[in-house]
DNA sequence: CCAGATATTATGCATCCGTATAATTTCTGG
DNA sequence: CCAGAAATTATACGGATGCATAATATCTGG
């Protein structure tokens, strides 16, 4: 009755170490760090544990680089939601305050990773570093396009102020995917979206309220 | 070389309860989950472990117990916040926004506890109406704040439009909450206010930017 | 001041954790 | 088609964790 080995076959490397982070991405989103455990991640993973020692020194090793692949993804949404840089700067202003409210980017999911690893990022220079480089390029990414809407009406705010307004409505766009994710029953299909395009509007006094969905 | 056991005074129950919630929500904000042993609880509090037991019938329980009273607590500030009832609404909303922004209910300990409780908060139903009521009952403060400040100035905002502006401001609000508590050092002293003020301010058509900080 | 009640400590246990290492299977180049 | 490389599995180990239970010190009522 000796136990037969698991039957197995090789993967490519790139793919294996996806998998591994794929798996750790959504045991943090789904039971946050209590629920990412060796065990767990190579099962998820579709392995058995000791390959994650393969191809990673420790653990932390392994969620280090899931967390910088999924700020990588974020970034990489972020920046495409804008659309061609030839566009109208209202239009790319307006798709992205809509993207930045919708999945993939606004959902509970983004929210349950970013809560569970928080604390690794205060505990560690290098996720912190990854951290403030993410948020900061999303917020430089929303200034730059708030400045070009503005220009485009020979409004041209000077460097400090141009901070604040972009602090402002990034803050309005962090606030709404908080409440989205924290609270996702509690508002109609559509309405944060409506909601964060009237305020930056307000703030930045520009037209962004789509009429269709007031 | 018999070790003496340790000495030890009795303490009143409720008091006992408070040093062991203490200890659970200092830890949650300084590690996170990971680091909210029944071990490290107890020499937080000053007792043995055993100890827990006693009051509590399982960690989940006393985790639950200091999730309830923080969230009180956080009410209970914001309640507070907005002073005197008889004060002018517009003076109200302006201390209910810099209270908001301010430690103690803006700083990194609160945004820690919130990501070391969202996903037990996700996993248990009755955690899980604490956290909604909680975050209701401040959403619905701010509102009534706002619909007094524009009453005071003959304007008479629908259901709707009331809502609406309370989710736009309470966006702002935890907007600038999260930022503030993920980049703590990213921001000059007065900067979050005054941002907050001034945007809220703007969506509201209200005078609510304090000209010394600007 | 003492005896009962119970708050508190001390110890033990089964389980799970991350890591280390050995055994085996799969794949590739010649 | 086979031999060597290495990807993958299997097993083991020390330590930590939550919970259970036994032992003991502290307090209170009479």
């Amino acid at each position: 009755m000796a136990e037969t080995r698991r039957t197995f076959t090789r993967d490519d490397p790139e793919s294996r170490r996806a998998d591994l982070v794929a798996a750790v991405l959504d045991l943090t989103a789904e039971a946050g760090p209590q629920g990412v455990t060796v065990r767990a991640i190579a099962e998820r993973a579709g392995v058995t544990q000791g390959l994650i020692r393969h191809y990673f020194a420790t653990k932390e090793a392994l969620i280090d680089a899931a967390y910088t692949a999924h700020m990588a993804a974020q970034t990489e949404a972020a920046r495409a939601a804008a659309g061609p840089e030839a566009d109208p700067p209202l239009d790319r202003l307006r798709r992205f305050i809509a993207a930045s409210l919708t999945p993939p980017v606004s959902d509970s999911r983004t929210i349950s990773l970013w809560a569970g690893f928080i604390h690794l990022i205060r505990r560690d220079p290098a996720m912190l570093a990854t951290h403030e480089r993410s948020y900061l390029a999303f917020r430089d990414q929303l200034q730059a396009l708030i400045v070009r809407a503005l220009a485009e009406r020979d409004r041209l705010p000077g460097a400090d102020e141009a901070r604040r307004l972009a602090i402002a409505c990034n803050a309005v766009l962090d606030g709404l995917w908080f409440e989205a994710g924290a609270l996702p029953d509690a508002f109609a299909p559509g309405e944060i979206v409506a909601i964060g395009s009237g305020a930056i509007g307000t703030i930045l006094a520009l037209p962004l309220a789509n009429e269709k969905e007031r």
